[in-house]
Formats: structure tokens, sequence, C-alpha cells
RNA sequence: GUGGGCGUAGCUCAGUUGGUUAGAGCACCUGGUUGUGGCCCAGGAGGCCGUGGGUUCAAUCCCCAUCGCUCACCCCA
């Protein structure tokens, strides 16, 4: 017996029945990412593994353990895309796009791939929609990106959402924090997990993050990262909130929380929805002020987010709702054989009229035929039997009100003109 | 990578304390109407009971393994 081929863990199969809420999302995002008058930028799937390692951080969990990389023939290393961010700067950087204008505000959707286990909200395939601005340091900058998100949500109808809001400043005060937080925690070292152990040395900043409750007791008293924020720094944050008072977005001040990958300065943030399970987070994103410089650019400030689309769906109740999209006007009913041709020629009549029609090939009998015209949702039924093709005419049945009349298809313009959809 | 739960029809699920042809609802097909949909009625098709092995006179059911799905840990969108 063959063996069945399935797809593969962790990836899955938008069907016809759930294509269109994909449709509806993503015009929603195309609106909103307009409204704001951000434009589209589509990079490869597949990129150089070094552009991931040296922007996302080579020990993060996404770069140690959950790419999808591979040697190409002539021995170098690339990877299916992990997240968008790297692959945008790198398209900013490669085409100068900072010198065709001072700002560029751009968004994206498309695929990314990690190597995790899957779960609810968790994919080894899924879907990103994002935004990122490069240019402008300033906080207005920050209020603005973090508005669109909040206005996609809503826009989508999502509540039950919650903004939490942390600065984690610039390089030179996160050394010292980093210094402060080590020092702090040494004297536990022996009390913590292997890996908030291991992650002492590497990077003491993600221990804050522990889920562990023992952990969290001892985290609760560790130094505040706020405080060791420089003074530009303190007022870029203020600013930012301000421009979020004034919008009345409500958010949570919340100084441990630390995004999982390194590139990050200044603002960072993250929505979560309470009507998911674990994986909560609808979206996250922060400010790149050093980015497009490290990875070989001209220095320029930066700031954008990665929504899940997938949660967004989940969060929105509909990932299993089935949702048609089917639009037929007209379903045509084909008795006579020998009228096939006439049969195509009319609905091809009516097709570039602007109808959506839809034509019968499997030649079933009248009854599944009309069965099919009204479950397709068609307003009206074009049966063309012998009497029809002999006459040249064709019997137009509407499917709402029961009513048909027989018309001549010479006169397709006059029967085009009276069909009311 | 680690742990829990679950695999019976296209879908949602019954079921057998191990016993002959494994069921229901929805969906599908045909007929009731020699060329007319929805509603109704009658009938039909569709299952290696996830896969492999073991115990047994007998396994969809019990045991083991394996694969798959799923939820959670970890981490993230």
């Amino acid at each position: 017996m063959t063996k069945l081929i399935r797809s593969i863990k962790g990836t899955y199969d938008i069907l016809p029945e759930n294509s269109g809420k994909w449709q509806q999302l993503e015009s929603t995002i195309r609106k909103i990412a307009g409204q704001f008058a951000y434009e589209e930028i589509r990079t490869p799937i597949f990129e150089k593994t070094d552009l991931f390692s040296r922007s996302v951080g080579t020990e993060t969990d996404i770069i140690s353990k959950e790419m999808y990389s591979w040697a190409d023939r002539d021995g170098s290393s690339l990877t299916l895309r992990p997240e968008l961010t790297a692959s945008v700067v790198r398209a900013f950087i490669q085409h100068n796009l900072g010198g065709k204008a001072p700002l560029q505000r751009l968004f994206y959707m498309g695929p990314l791939f990690r190597r995790e286990r899957p779960q609810r909200g968790r994919q080894r395939q899924f879907h990103q929609f994002g935004v990122e601005a490069f240019g402008s340091a300033h906080p207005e900058q920050d209020g603005e990106i973090i508005s669109l998100a909040f206005s996609l949500l809503k826009a989508l109808g999502l509540s039950d959402l919650s903004l939490n809001l942390n600065s984690i400043g610039s390089p030179e005060c996160r050394k010292n924090y980093r210094n402060a937080l080590q020092d702090f925690l040494r004297p536990f070292l022996s009390e913590l997990s292997e890996t908030s152990q291991k992650r002492f040395e590497t990077n003491p900043l993600r221990i804050l993050d522990t889920k562990a409750a023992h952990e969290i007791e001892i985290i609760q008293n560790a130094p505040n990262i706020t405080a060791f924020l420089t003074e530009e720094d303190q007022s870029h944050f203020e600013a930012v909130q301000s421009f979020l008072n004034a919008l009345n977005i409500p958010f949570i001040l919340d100084s441990k929380m630390v995004r999982g990958i390194d590139y990050y300065t200044r603002t960072t943030f993250e929505i979560t929805s309470t009507s998911l399970g674990a994986q909560d987070a609808l979206l996250g994103g922060g400010r790149y002020d050093n980015l497009v410089e490290d990875l070989g650019g001209k220095p320029t400030p930066a700031i954008g987010f990665a929504a899940g689309m997938e949660r967004i769906l989940l969060a929105m109740g509909t990932m299993d709702e089935s949702t048609p999209i089917n639009t037929t006007d007209i379903y045509m009913v084909n008795l006579d054989l020998t009228g096939l041709s006439v049969a195509i020629k009319l609905t091809q009549s009516l097709r570039q009229a602007g109808f959506d029609v839809q034509f019968e090939t499997l030649r079933r009998s009248m009854k599944a035929q009309m069965r099919e015209a009204n479950r397709s949702g068609a307003k009206y039924a074009f049966i063309l039997g012998e009497t029809e093709i002999q006459e040249k005419t064709v019997v137009i049945k509407n499917l709402n009100s029961g009513e048909q009349e027989t018309k001549s298809i010479a006169n397709i313009d006059e029967i085009i003109k009276n069909l009311t959809i």
C-alpha cells in the first residue's frame, strides 16, 4: 500500500471554506496600512543565514534552535526566514531606500518558518503582518506605530487587548543595567534554574522573563531598568506615553518585559489578548535604532512591529468558522448535450457583462443541477434544454421568486440589461 | 527537546464489561415530479475502528510499540 503523504508537521492547508476570512484580514490590513501611508514591501522567503544571526542575535532561541537552514550547492548557508524585520532592513540597505526619501514607511505580510513544537497559536509555517518606519528617531513615530497597531486590531473588532510598554534604553544604559542586574542576581545564582544560570552570563535580562514561581519571587526586588535610562531615553519614553494618552490608548508599564530578539533599543511593546491560550501575544515590536548600521547601512533610526495573523484570527474567534466567498449570480443548467457550445458561448457573454456564472460540467440530472443552483446562492438559473436549443431561446428562472420566462438568445443585450443582481 | 490527552464514515460523535453483517446526526447520491431548487418522504453509497505486533477459540475493544493530531512546558507573532 502506498504511504500517504501528509503536510509537514506544523504546517496546514487553508481550504476554500477558510480562505475567505484570510482575504478579509488581508484587505483590512492593507486598508489600515494605507490610511497611515505605509507601502507594501515583499522580500524573498529565504536569505543568507548570516542575516538572521547577525540581527536577531545568536543567543536567542530563534537563532540557536528554531531555524530551517541548509547548505546551498556552493556551501553557503541559507535559511527560511524566521522573522521579517531583518529581511526588510536588508532590502532597505541594499536599495538605499534611505537615500530616496528621509522617511520610509513599509508594511509586509507573508509566511515565516520556525521549527518549534506546534500548539494552539503556534505553527512551524505561520504568517505575520508587520510595519517598519525608517528614518525618524522621534517619539511621535513610536506613537504612530502603536496607534496603527491599535487601529488595526480595533478595525478587526478585537477587544480584551492589553498593551504592555517598556523602554530598555540605549545600549549604554542597558550595559550598566546588565551589570547591576548581575550584581543583584549573583547571591541567588545557585537557586536559579539551569537555563537561567546560563543566561546569567549570556543574556541576564532574559531572566526577568522567567515563569518559575521562585524566580519571580527573587526578581521582585531586582533593580528596575527605568532607573538606568539616560535623560534622553527617559524623556523619549515619557513623550511616547503622552502620545498614547492623547490617543486614549490604554497601556501598562512593564519594566520586566524583555523581548526575545536582541536588536531592540528604547521603546518595546507587546499587545496580548486574554481570549487566547498560552500563546497570547498578538503583536510585538519596538525601536531598533542601531540595526541598520549594524547590518552595514548608514545610521538610521527605525521602529516597527510584527503581528501573528493566525493569532489574530484565533482571537477574532473565526479561525474554525467557515466563511464561503463564492458569489455566483447565475447558474447555467445544461440539459442538451448538442447545445453545449451554445451554453458555453452564452456563459461567456454573461461573464463579459460582469456576472459571476457557474457552468455545469457534470452532466447531472436536472433536479441535481437545480439543487446545485440553489445551493450556489445564484439569483438566476439559466436553463438550456432540448426545446430551448432548437428554438434558440433560454429559460431564465429567478430563484428567489420562482418566476421564470423564456427569452430569445439573440436578445442577449436585453437579457443582460434586465438582470438585477 | 520534555510531559498530558486523543485517534471509529467527508464532518460531529455513539458503541461493544472481548462474540456473527460497526451505528446516529449533518453532508453526499438516486427516486417520489418522462425538464424545475429549497421543505417533506423513501432508498443508496461511503469505514483495513490510525498502523504494526502480542494475548485470546475470537480484538474496533485488553497489552506493547509506532505514527499522527492536540494541549501545555520552553519560547515567541
